[in-house]
DNA sequence: TGAATAGTGTCTGTGAGACAATATTAT
DNA sequence: ATAATATTGTCTCACAGACACTATTCA
């Protein structure tokens, strides 16, 4: 039979809190950038990459395999804190735009134990932390190509070559939300395919419906780097008369130049607001 | 010195999965509807409210405080199940459209230990559940007043009358996000207000650009119906004209007739697709 | 008959898609 | 001069806001 409390702070001291058995959560972080190719020549710009970072796991599990930045949140630390932590020991930069993803919550996901995922997505600018990376660490390039029923997504950094495949389910007639099934994966640890999968698809839904672009750009860039990085997302080319359209309420003209481009030079926009 | 292994096995192993002190964690449910209110006449349309369901709290800690429905999630459970189940026991019902809200992580969020909340926002059909319900849940009528600054709720079941008020501040200039903060509650037990505070505003966001809404109609019903719907969720009047034109991708005619109404009866609308 | 909702027609302004045309630079 | 990008002009089409109008029922 249970006891009857008398008040909150009587209750409070009887509670034993080991009636549930416990769990561990890590925040994982998909940090997004947009990288600068190479220039096939001197008038052309240069080509841009739309790019994540990974690490390389040192140890089991996993070992030798590429995840998401990511860490245990302690038991007096909030998630979000957790973040951000993880994020600063992996770039060295504090002030990152980030936002909560979601939370990935099976059972298996870590061979070791119950470990909770609560995934956070974060953009930058990339020229901000040249040099600053954290060992282990480094940028891939991510290219989608997708359709009704797949997504297929590479990542490359260069070295290495990270290719995934997840497929589409339509979970909710009402919604247009799709649930991926990671149908082919062998360098990617734990369920962080899937991350990388629902992420991308967010970032792709917020980029016209937000500012969200303006955190990966410096404080002055050309229209024409700025739809570049809309185009890499989007992975779709804009017209250029619309685009300027769209953005001439988020930009401001400034009185700087970009120019030694090789073609007509480009009045240097700052973000606006 | 760290122990060399051979395989993922070995280190599997030997892990010792109580070097992290781990937590728990709550699947809760914001379960939105749409509830009927009184004919003032009988030519006039029932009027209709936005509606939440709310539990009352029997044990502490918040003894007779109101929450949302939810429980803790089990160590061989997914998040997912964990809600599907806690909706079940208080509705009685299974395929109920639902997805994940936001996880809530601040530390001192529950009295007695360490919670971390995954919030869950579901939407049903008030008709399919009468008589269904759980002891100690009710059904709240939802009423918000908003503005740049503030965010002011009223819940109302018809005996008892909570308010909050939540301040909200610009996170970020790039998204048009907003953080929450409660600066007046008194029945709403944990963080709970803040998490309603935070449903309500995807939910809002989510009407126009999902099909969302119609998870909350039954198989039938007439436009005028749905007009009142989308009104009582975004809180303001649409034209008629425009509504329809909208809504008619979404929706197909069907033969049947709303009549006995004191005016011109209505056509009877579907789901499309 | 009248109050109320159901349902349609149409004007207008906004804004995106499309394409054409002009401007300017480094080599 | 030329290749490349920068920048602007303008036509059209889709569509939402606004308002007016007609249709139909039950007490």
């Amino acid at each position: 039979m249970e006891k009857e409390y008398k008040s909150e702070a009587e209750f409070l001291k009887d509670y034993d809190s080991s009636l549930f058995e416990k769990l561990s959560i890590t925040a994982d972080i998909l940090l997004f950038s947009v990288s600068d190719g190479t220039k096939e020549n001197y008038r052309k710009l240069n080509e841009k990459y739309f790019s994540i970072l990974l690490v390389k796991r040192t140890t089991y599990p996993f070992k030798d395999k590429w995840c998401l930045p990511g860490g245990f949140v302690g038991i007096e630390e909030t998630i979000d804190d957790a973040a951000v932590r993880v994020l600063a020991s992996e770039t060295n930069l504090h002030n990152i735009y980030m936002e909560q993803l979601y939370t990935f919550g099976d059972v298996k996901r870590d061979p070791r134990m119950r470990v909770i995922s609560t995934s956070y997505m974060a953009l930058v600018d990339k020229n901000k932390l040249l040099d600053t990376l954290a060992l282990n660490a480094s940028w891939f390039n991510v290219m989608v190509l997708e359709d009704e029923k797949e997504m297929h997504v590479t990542l490359d950094n260069g070295n290495e070559v990270i290719k995934f495949v997840a497929k589409k389910t339509l979970i909710s007639k009402t919604t247009e939300r799709y649930a991926y099934e990671i149908v082919s994966n062998d360098k990617l640890a734990f369920d962080h395919a899937h991350t990388i999968a629902v992420g991308i698809t967010r970032l792709k839904n917020k980029v016209n419906s937000s500012d969200i672009v303006f955190n990966m750009m410096p404080e002055y860039f050309t229209l024409g780097e700025l739809q570049q990085v809309y185009e890499v997302i989007l992975d779709k080319k804009l017209l250029d008369p619309a685009f300027r359209r769209i953005i001439a309420k988020k930009t401001e003209k400034t009185s700087k130049m970009k120019t030694g481009e090789g073609h007509r030079p480009s009045v240097l926009f700052r973000y606006k607001k």
